[in-house]
DNA sequence: TCTGGGGTCCTAGGACCC
DNA sequence: TCTGGGGTCCTAGGACCC
């Protein structure tokens, strides 16, 4: 008979992660309420102290500074939030040798064993690592350790900020009865509501349902969850550091909602050329292109074009989307958002070696491209782009007086 | 919560074939 | 001409995540 060793896996989640690191890179900012995301126009992270003070994710920037003046705004820093999320994983990295990067701000890592190799229970390990962020990165952390990743990810949710919670099997029902069932990982608005009907409002109750009630009401993806929160482990760690990508997107939204044709065709234009230099920066090349138009009632339209050859230059794409684009306009509606996804990703060196039809047009535009590229790497974005773009560029430069100076433009 | 941008995965159902 | 049952592949779209 084989025994199976319980897992312990460990997930960390930052505490108002983007805001957290605003903090470390300056600290006056600590115990002040601060926002990011001025350059989106609403609030992407907020502090804790903005938080207690009725700010909440996704309210519009004129609000904050128009009810709250004393909030600090700040525009995201990306590159920053990418430098703190590596090395934090670096310091798990340290004590794991899997370790999934889930997101900006949160891994997985499973630590079964490392009790006996490091001479320390799993509370001292997960102090370590929480320490060792703190002090070295100067941002905080909420720890979960747990048989499974869902609840792993329960525990590190159930203390926040800078919590360290421990789920045994033992202790799981004392944990999910105080968990409402739409704070599970996996479960959203609808399958919430649809499991409040039937009388299921915590996670105990669900857990607590026959395994046939859920095969019999839910999809298979419900099962797995229902067994992880049982406290069998299923869903594995994943430590392969993604830099593929299955699909592409590049989206906008616009106040006010427009029917104007030609600036919604300049939008997604300019879409499907920051889709492909991504795309090319990561030498992936689509099979299918869709691209959609959500009105202002939020609701979608999308089309979708499969390419006889897979190409990552916008030249091509445009073009197949200016064709098909009335199939998806209506002229007396107003339209809040546009978007293009290239699809199925492949590598490009899977298409190289075919010279015929348009992937010998697609190849010259690749030198055109490897230029292009490296001259926006130089003098970053939107010094070079297509004519069928200019108007959404344009547009956009309008409403921000801080931009207002002369670029070398280059039209092809 | 009157709702931003970028992703992943699953499933039902149609097309086509034997 | 009508008929049954089964399989595979693809697609649209739903649901969820941070």
């Amino acid at each position: 008979m084989i025994i199976k060793k319980e897992k312990t896996i460990l997930h960390i989640d930052g505490d108002a992660f983007f805001v957290g690191v605003e903090m470390a890179k300056n600290p006056k900012l600590k115990g002040k309420p601060v926002v990011t995301g001025e350059e989106r126009g609403i609030v992407s992270a907020l502090s804790y102290e903005a938080k207690a003070i009725g700010i909440k994710r996704g309210m519009p920037i004129f609000r904050v500074k128009r009810d709250f003046p004393k909030v600090i705004i700040l525009p995201g820093d990306y590159k920053a939030y990418v430098k703190y999320s590596g090395k934090m994983f670096d310091i798990v990295r340290r004590y794991a040798d899997d370790v999934e990067e889930y997101s900006i701000d949160e891994c997985f890592a499973d630590l079964t064993g490392l009790e006996r190799l490091l001479k320390m229970n799993y509370k001292q390990i997960a102090e370590r690592i929480k320490k060792e962020i703190n002090d070295e990165l100067n941002i905080s952390v909420s720890i979960g350790l747990a048989p499974t990743k869902v609840l792993a990810k329960v525990a590190s949710k159930y203390v926040k900020p800078n919590g360290l919670t421990i789920i045994t099997k033992d202790t799981i029902l004392d944990y999910l009865v105080k968990t409402p069932i739409e704070k599970i990982w996996g479960i959203g608005p609808k399958t919430s509501e649809f499991l409040k009907k039937k009388g299921i409002i915590t996670a105990k109750d669900f857990v607590t349902k026959k395994i046939d009630w859920i095969k019999e009401n839910l999809s298979q993806p419900y099962e797995v969850l229902w067994s992880e929160l049982n406290g069998e482990y299923l869903m594995k760690i994943d430590p392969i550091t993604k830099t593929v990508y299955s699909s592409i997107q590049k989206t906008r939204s616009f106040h006010p909602n427009t029917n104007d044709k030609v600036f919604l065709l300049s939008q997604l234009s300019k879409h499907v050329e920051e889709a492909c230099a991504k795309a090319r920066y990561y030498k992936l090349v689509p099979k299918k292109v869709s691209f959609f138009l959500k009105t202002k009632d939020f609701v979608y339209h999308e089309y979708q074009i499969s390419l006889t050859s897979p190409t990552n230059a916008a030249e091509i794409i445009i073009p197949l989307i200016e064709a098909n684009f009335i199939k998806v306009y209506k002229k007396n509606i107003l339209y809040r958002t546009t978007g293009v996804t290239l699809q199925e990703l492949v590598s490009d060196s899977v298409t190289q070696g075919d010279l015929f039809g348009s992937n010998n047009l697609a190849k010259k535009f690749e030198i055109i491209h490897e230029q292009i590229d490296s001259l926006e790497n130089k003098f970053g974005k939107h010094m070079v782009y297509l004519a069928s773009t200019h108007k959404a560029i344009k547009r956009k430069e309008k409403g921000t007086d801080s931009e207002d100076f002369d670029r070398d433009l280059l039209f092809i």
